[in-house]
DNA sequence: GCCCTTATTGATATTGAGTATCAATATACT
DNA sequence: AGTATATTGATACTCAATATCAATAAGGGC
């Protein structure tokens, strides 16, 4: 099974785009992370292990990553964000309005309505963004 | 039935804030436009009625129409829009990634299945945001 | 209507995320 | 090794959105 290294290897082959040190670094320390990660916590993580690396190749790289099917862009409070999308089980997201906590699930059949809703308007689906915003238990006290 | 009006009027009483001739303005703009709507469009055309309303006041008041829950923010290509929330039937969006194409469409089951995992997660929900985005017939030609 | 407290406004400065620029350097192919 | 060209880091820049602030206006009490 190819690993993240692979894929990002031939998807800049078939770009002719290269395989440098500075994004293997990248793509490394951005595998290591969990869940939702912020570009300047990226940045940071990343300038701990080679702080030669400037700002303008991580936003670089993390646009490449999204277009080789890798990283996935999040907004969800002002704050953007992105999470591995490679290897990692498609979900969606719950979030709190009040405290932020999120909660990922999947749904089999609203995956599935979605699909027929293209079909019906004669699009092919590519990737879709569903996020629901309510209040958790906690907060809710 | 209260329009908009008056619910942004209630609104504001409840928060003690102030019903001003340019919210008025810009409400009354806003509600005129279809579909999704830009900043900048709605200031051109609120400057056109009345040219001493300032970028800053649309930016305020359209942030008190969506507390109010009168308009929506989406940003789905890069530019944000608002779209009226109030008095017009729910629905999500079909994008399409090549041309931009939007489409509205709304489906119960979703909608119904939504509800279930939030319950299923101890949340209550507020509201979501569902986005598709494929490529649409014209556009695969 | 008048007063007074406090919200609002417009103009403009500021912020900050993300992008463009560019000369120096590194990559990959021959 | 040599060469064409992609990449890099530093930094200038852009542009949407926000903060600042003095002048003004709402609106409740009288």
């Amino acid at each position: 099974m190819l690993d993240e290294f692979d894929i990002f290897k031939d998807f800049l082959k078939q770009k002719e785009l290269r395989w440098t040190p500075q994004r293997k670094s990248i793509l490394k320390v951005f595998l290591e992370q969990e869940g939702h990660v912020p570009i300047d916590d990226l940045h940071k993580k990343i300038h701990s292990e080679d702080h030669t690396i400037g700002i303008a190749t991580v936003y670089r790289t993390m646009k490449l990553l999204m277009d080789a099917g890798l990283a996935e862009m999040h907004t969800f409070n002002e704050k953007t964000t992105y999470e591995r999308l490679y290897q990692v089980r498609h979900h969606d997201h719950l979030i709190c309005k009040a405290c932020s906590k999120t909660v990922e699930f999947e749904h089999p059949l609203i995956e599935k309505y979605q699909e027929e809703v293209c079909e019906r308007h004669g699009f092919t689906l590519k990737n879709h963004r569903m996020e629901l915003f309510g209040i958790c238990n906690e907060c809710q006290k």
